[in-house]
DNA sequence: ATGTCGGTGTCGCACCGA
């Protein structure tokens, strides 16, 4: 089972590349951020004729998630975290999926930092923590998959001194994934690629692709259970370098059935 | 310090967030 995700910036501006990437990647399932469409626009049936049910939960201007899958209807658990510090803001879904318990999300970007954007971005992430603990020891697979706007490490970012003012790359960021870590999950994308796993993210801007001038900041992180389960992962480069793409490369993991 | 996108409305450019 390939479960995706990917910052699509603009799923209506940006559905012939989405489409393009579903019919070439073929993922079983897909969790998208960034629709940036209230969910009244959201394709669904552009969606559907390329074979995925969809959950989603738009937002005008910005923000809005999705969960697509061709492995069955997505089971949706929740549309927002259960104490989300501004519910107005479309970040988070959950379904069950073939069994699998899939977290789809977008978190807060926190810029300009410090600020009241980065302090939300700070408490997002620690309710999001509090939500999946009891999780983590599961009997089932449980997937937090998405866009985390966290550089976890200098080893996951181009030229760190050139981001040390930035929320992604904040201290207090790096700490709380760190702490993810410290209870036990596993970054997908760090053990496949054994401690050095490629770029996520490339700023459309001084042709940062074209230099590898880039971020990981799009990841997945397994319990116990589906570390177990996890036989392979990458990041989708080329689709960065199609004309008119998301600044983002979609990630994948496949989990042994 | 700079740079480039999509979406939105104050609409035909300027803004916001990223």
């Amino acid at each position: 089972m390939r479960i995706a995700t990917y910052n699509v910036n603009g799923v209506n501006g940006r559905l012939p590349i989405l489409l393009r990437w579903l019919e070439e990647a073929q993922p079983d399932v897909v969790c998208l951020q960034e629709l940036k469409s209230p969910s009244e626009r959201f394709p669904a049936l552009a969606i559907a004729k390329a074979g995925y049910s969809a959950i989603w939960h738009g937002q005008a201007r910005w923000n809005g998630v999705a969960i697509l899958s061709k492995v069955g209807e997505p089971i949706e658990l929740r549309r927002a975290l259960p104490n989300d510090p501004d519910p107005s803001q479309s970040r988070y879904l959950e379904a069950a999926i073939n069994g699998v318990l899939v977290a789809g999300f977008y978190a807060p970007n926190g810029n300009p930092w410090p600020g009241p954007k980065f302090d939300y971005k700070l408490a997002w992430l620690e309710e999001l923590r509090r939500h999946v603990s009891s999780m983590f020891a599961a009997k089932a697979s449980v997937v937090l998959i998405g866009d985390w706007n966290i550089i976890p490490t200098e080893k996951d970012v181009y030229k760190p001194e050139r981001w040390k003012d930035d929320a992604l790359f904040a201290p207090q960021a790096r700490d709380f994934y760190a702490k993810m870590l410290g209870d036990g999950w596993t970054d997908a994308l760090d053990k496949q690629f054994k401690g050095k796993p490629p770029f996520t993210f490339w700023h459309y801007w001084r042709q940062s692709f074209e230099r590898d001038a880039g971020i990981r900041i799009d990841h997945a992180l397994l319990n116990r259970h589906a570390a177990k389960r996890l036989k392979g992962a990458g990041v989708d480069r080329e689709a960065r370098s199609w004309p008119g793409t998301s600044d983002h490369a979609p990630v994948w993991i496949e989990l042994k059935e």
